[in-house]
RNA sequence: GUCCCAGUAGCUCAGCUGGAUAGAGCAACGGACUUCUAAUCCGUAGGUCGGGGGUUCGAAUCCCUCCUGGGACGCCA
């Protein structure tokens, strides 16, 4: 399950082992271990499939020099049945390994035979993790920082669970709090005045228009029924019939972008189960929790934090962070192995302090990694859109998809790294040209499509890849082609270590370039059967490979365009 | 002031757990449609990897330092 160049790499780290073992028992090379060393692919071809650093790294340790060393290595090695050609001394004392043509071949009937399921690894060994994203706050739309939130935690997701994880995708929704009491307040604000009260909405209330139109309907259902009771019931009946509003706006948004989640874990939950005051009992018992000023604090810096942090105010209410360590508490007690939050950037601070919180919480701090995106600016017509909440000028992920669609928002915010700020260009994205990524991907995955549908026209079958002759292919274009495809579990692997789905994206545009190239110069049906054979087992595994990238970016993989 | 992120081709960015001659897209310039989709391809041009020091067989990558841009530093979330 991890593809052949793995298979390769590992038989060859072997043979290399084994060849230096039998030169030390000859006597050749007097070392007492085996050093650490790579066997990599080389950047340039010239220098092989294969290629590995071990005699420099025996350098030192045997007191030899490299190249001679690597002679040595060479006269040792058996690679039988190993598909590799020639091995070569090079550079500094590089041992290059230059495999037989036709050893990638090995992967398509591999590629045809798992579907849907090639690329996946198993990296993860069925470890439980779960991804935390988006969690915007359940009083208003979701903005494009959401949206890069969302598009990065759900391929992040998919990723793991092509990986060989368990994945659970969790929103946690922030229902209580100082901002949903001012939520409260400036519904009634506008209840009071739809029923012709003059309230004012609080300074630093909800002043957008969503939020009148939400109590509009309230007051359609409700009438006035509220108007004599109590401030308190009034808020709190406002607060739950907007917030179940808002989240199912959040829910449909989230859904039409392609997300969906396990878990919508709430905030206020951890007040009403006490969950948060269990859990600040269980930090003040091991002494991690002191009281200053009337309030009490939790020493972050017992854990390499640079100053201590309120947890309960001194008017009795607990802190976001309290919360949030109940909240990250909870994650471990449901049995999570590994805990990934994904936050934006205005939050980075706040990453040391809940690394100490979990330390403290008796977990290891290393279980929770915390991915920080950067900002996203949003340019038209090469000039920046500039966005302001209070003025109530946001783009939203709705307005966004409505301009762009899905799949190019989608790819759009997982392109760049995720520590490097976005600058998400809407004519580009709008382009429907070759100025956009996302259609040039797609126009390959649509193209083979094409050629599979005129095959059936023509009363073609697709052929049994166990009975193609592969020798065929002897094109740079079909080598390099099917290179690439051999890569994917590899690129599979670094995206989920890295927890980099850009990884994925930048993959999808080289192996759509080089399906694009082969596209341009060959034939796949051709007059030559056993050709056009093994070329349709060729573009075949190209068109599975894009499209099972695709899934893990959360695109759709169009069969015409 | 302290901390975090970034600085690589005209622009936007990969590469960063050390490897051989630093890559891609766009923009620019020149070519390719009687062909399974030209939303494509082929070619040309483009670089003190922010500056300086260090570590070593070898540095865009690791360490130190300085410069520039962004962000975080609240009994907010």
């Amino acid at each position: 399950m991890s593809g052949i160049v793995e298979e390769m790499r590992s038989s060859l780290t072997h043979a290399l082992v084994e060849a230096l073992r039998t030169a030390r028992a000859g006597g050749a090379v007097k070392v007492d271990e085996v050093p650490e060393f790579t066997v990599e692919v080389p950047r340039e071809k010239e220098n092989g499939d294969f290629a590995t650093n071990l005699a420099m790294m025996l350098a030192k340790p045997a007191r030899m020099a490299p190249r001679k060393l690597a002679g040595i290595l060479k006269q040792y090695l058996s690679l039988s049945g190993l598909q590799v050609e020639r091995v070569e001394i090079a550079g500094p004392g590089f041992i290059n390994f230059y495999l037989k043509k036709d050893w990638v071949y090995r992967a398509l009937p591999l590629i045809m035979l798992q579907g849907e399921h090639y690329g996946r690894v198993n990296i993860g060994g069925g470890k439980k993790v779960q991804v935390e994203f988006v969690s915007a706050n359940p009083t208003g739309l979701l903005h494009l920082g959401n949206a890069r939130g969302a598009a990065l935690g759900d391929s992040i997701a998919s990723i793991l669970d092509f990986a060989g994880y368990r994945v659970a995708r969790e929103f946690y929704i922030n229902d209580a709090g100082k901002q949903i009491d001012n939520f409260g307040l400036s519904l009634e604000a506008r209840y009071m005045q739809l029923l012709g009260r003059d309230v004012p909405v609080p300074e630093e209330g909800y002043h957008g228009e969503d939020i009148l139109e939400t109590v509009r309907g309230f007051t359609e259902r409700y009438g006035d029924k509220y108007l004599t009771v109590d401030q308190e019931e009034r808020c709190r009946v406002l607060v739950q019939y907007a917030l179940n509003e808002k989240l199912q706006a959040i829910k449909k948004v989230l859904g039409d972008f392609g997300v969906t989640y396990d878990v919508w874990f709430s905030e206020q939950f951890l007040h009403d189960t006490g969950a948060i005051r269990e859990t600040l009992d269980y930090l003040q018992a091991r002494g991690h929790i002191i009281e200053n000023e009337g309030a009490l604090w939790f020493k972050t810096t017992d854990f390499g934090a640079e100053k201590d942090e309120v947890v309960v105010r001194s008017n009795g209410v607990p802190t976001y962070f309290a919360s949030d360590i109940a909240y990250h508490r909870n994650k471990f007690q449901r049995g999570f192995e590994w805990i990934i939050d994904v936050w934006g950037a205005d939050h980075h601070g706040h990453v040391p302090r809940m690394k100490g919180a979990v330390a403290a919480l008796g977990y290891d701090p290393a279980a929770l990694d915390v991915v920080i995106m950067q900002l996203v600016r949003l340019f038209k017509g090469g000039e920046l859109v500039r966005m302001s909440k209070r003025a109530g000028q946001i783009v939203t992920l709705e307005e966004l998809m409505e301009e762009v669609g899905r799949d190019v928002a989608r790819f759009f915010f997982v392109m760049r790294s995720s520590d490097s700020h976005l600058d998400f260009d809407l004519d580009l994205a709008k382009a429907e040209s070759n100025e956009n990524p996302v259609y040039y991907i797609q126009y390959a995955h649509a193209r083979i499509c094409s050629i599979f549908k005129q095959l059936k026209e023509q009363g073609g079958e697709m052929p049994n890849p166990e009975q193609v002759d592969y020798s065929r292919l002897k094109e740079e274009h079909e080598l390099a082609l099917a290179r690439k495809l051999a890569d994917f579990p590899g690129e599979v692997t670094s995206a989920a270590k890295g927890l980099a789905p850009q990884r994925i994206a930048r993959y999808l545009h080289e192996l759509a370039g080089l399906l694009h190239s082969f596209y341009n110069r060959h034939r796949v049906i051709t007059e030559d059967r056993d050709l056009s054979a093994a070329r349709l087992v060729l573009v075949n595994a190209t068109r599975i490979t894009l499209k099972n990238a695709l899934r893990l970016l959360g695109l759709t993989a169009p069969e015409k365009m």
